[in-house]
DNA sequence: TTGTAAGCGTTATCAT
DNA sequence: ATGATAACGCTTACAA
């Protein structure tokens, strides 16, 4: 008994044959004798078997596995969108394997190129690098994690960041603020030319000017936050508000700015998105805007499923959860 | 051309036998001609063949996967771990599929169950309810991380619990503090024990007795946190200085204390193990013990992979990654 | 209700 | 250097 028992193992020792032991094992009771399913409970019991979900999928060609792949692990954001995603597939019998890509083009398309050699039943994906037609090429069934214009044809879940944006500067405005610097992340990424368009649409809106100089090229963390400030504070029109494209550059900026002798509030505003935990700790607490993030994944995880488990394509599913302006205290009126 | 192409079909089309292309795509092409690689690598890609790794673990009995299970991916300290753990595997070829199972006996449970199943070839695991004959029974290479008393037998990589809170207890001593509350954890949990035992260990080294009203049973989260210094403070003999488990039981302690209208550190210094971020970020910031998370994943992965990579059972490493006393803003001598 | 047998896409053994 | 063939453990027509 070195390896592990089989159903041939579990059928010889109840006495039937293994198509019996795999009904039972898969539940397809109905047309089982009562006597039979016994048996057969009572000789797993016995021997310890164990259904070998690897000769199941070979077989059905479904893994019951999802890959979940985002850009960077430790921005506090992602293990809440995780979290909703994990409680839906859990439930659902479905496994997630986590891919973080930390912003690496190889590393995306690596795991991309595992999702298909694996099997993987079903994708979410937060796009970096991929285009459409790679991901169209995996074949496999996808739901994008954030709200990207170039894929449309793709079920989507994420935050309405345009709504987001818009709330963010209607109330900077509201607070006298028009000299507003955007650290806007990394341009080479698709959410950066997203969140760009909507930003001018704003200013459009309101019949502004939108001076470019105002707007910094810095990666999504803290790291790019302070360097984003820095920048915008050697203008020689500073900016009064600062607003970032996440709270972990938020933070940064808070940081960097405090370290460079201004006082936030009073000399800059500073603001975030996402709305993660540590937004609230810090002094000043950092007035942000707040995506739903637990929903998010919820959404997107029972969106998958659906598509997973019907095989009619359908129209794109495209869900925008709303968010909510917090206002803490790392804002304030121009004077 | 439905579905994927197979070894077959690429045989086929380079005009070799299945076996050859097998060679090919597992890359021993020693004993195979230069000719039939390039024919064969030409057929691969004409047919955009995607390796099936299902196929390939049944026949090979690996699947170059592994499980993290731990459980609560929203404390800010896993993700750190995992990353270390993604970092290492992820370079050795093997996926990290996450099982949170949230302080829950049954997913973990189910997950464990999951894990054999799926036939994984490795387990990284904080247990938490499981023991160690469940465990074993699952014949799948393990590392604990964390360091658990009961699981001798078994490899583990943690930080040097005892180290830390020795560390911990012998700054307090130092600031004058003797009535000293601890948010030891619910002792429920294996780890709650063992700290608790690291406790009176250092106590009966200094001679001095342990108030037992002082150690409460909480969560390990902000909530813990907070109804734990709740009680501490309703004693008569109210504790001049708490020490938390975690930084998030901390946090939780710091902002409660602060709503009772207590001054930290002033009035009670609080303390927290980890060095988490947000530690960093509150005010005032959080005095801790910082454990050297990714290096705990990552060692953690190394071993694991050492392991699973060779027949030969051989004794188990269990290795205690130093910890270093973070001094901030929360702890204050007793005046 | 139960069983027989074919097949899923690989890899491994043994020839040639 | 190359290939024919038998597993791996399961599911699923199809028969009985």
């Amino acid at each position: 008994m070195a390896s592990r028992p089989t159903i041939i193992d579990v059928a010889k020792l109840a006495g039937v044959s293994k198509t019996t032991v795999s009904r039972v094992v898969r539940g397809e009771t109905k047309k089982v004798g009562e006597d039979s399913i016994q048996r057969v409970k009572k000789a797993i019991e016995t021997l310890g078997y164990e259904r070998n979900f690897i000769a199941s999928s070979l077989r059905t060609e479904r893994t019951f596995t999802v890959m979940l792949m985002i850009p960077d692990i430790t921005n506090p954001f992602w293990p809440e969108v995780a979290r909703g995603i994990q409680d839906a597939m859990d439930q659902a019998g479905y496994s997630v394997v986590f891919a973080n890509i930390d912003w690496s083009k190889a590393r995306e398309k690596a795991f991309l190129r595992l999702a298909t050699q694996t099997r993987m039943d079903g994708l979410l994906i937060n796009p970096i690098h991929v285009t459409k037609a790679e991901l169209l090429e995996t074949k496999i069934s996808t739901v994008i994690l954030g709200t990207r214009p170039g894929f449309f044809s793709f079920n989507m879940v994420g935050s309405d960041t345009n709504d987001a944006i818009k709330k963010a500067l209607t109330y900077l405005f509201e607070l006298g603020h028009r000299k507003i610097g955007f650290l806007l992340g990394k341009s080479e990424y698709a959410s950066s030319s997203s969140r760009y368009q909507n930003v001018t649409d704003f200013y459009k809106s309101q019949g502004l000017p939108l001076n470019e100089d105002y707007i910094v090229d810095v990666t999504f963390d803290e790291v790019g936050g302070m360097a984003g400030i820095k920048k915008l504070m050697q203008l020689d029109l500073k900016p009064t508000a600062v607003l970032a494209s996440n709270d972990l550059m938020a933070l940064g900026a808070l940081q960097e700015a405090h370290k460079m002798g201004y006082r936030v509030p009073k000399d800059i505003s500073i603001m975030g998105i996402d709305d993660i935990h540590a937004a609230s700790l810090t002094v000043p607490s950092l007035t942000t805007i707040r995506k739903q993030k637990y929903q998010i994944g919820q959404r997107a995880a029972e969106i998958l499923l659906e598509r997973m488990n019907s095989d009619k394509e359908g129209a794109p599913i495209v869900e925008k959860i709303p968010c909510t302006l917090v206002i803490r205290n790392s804002t304030h009126a121009l004077l």
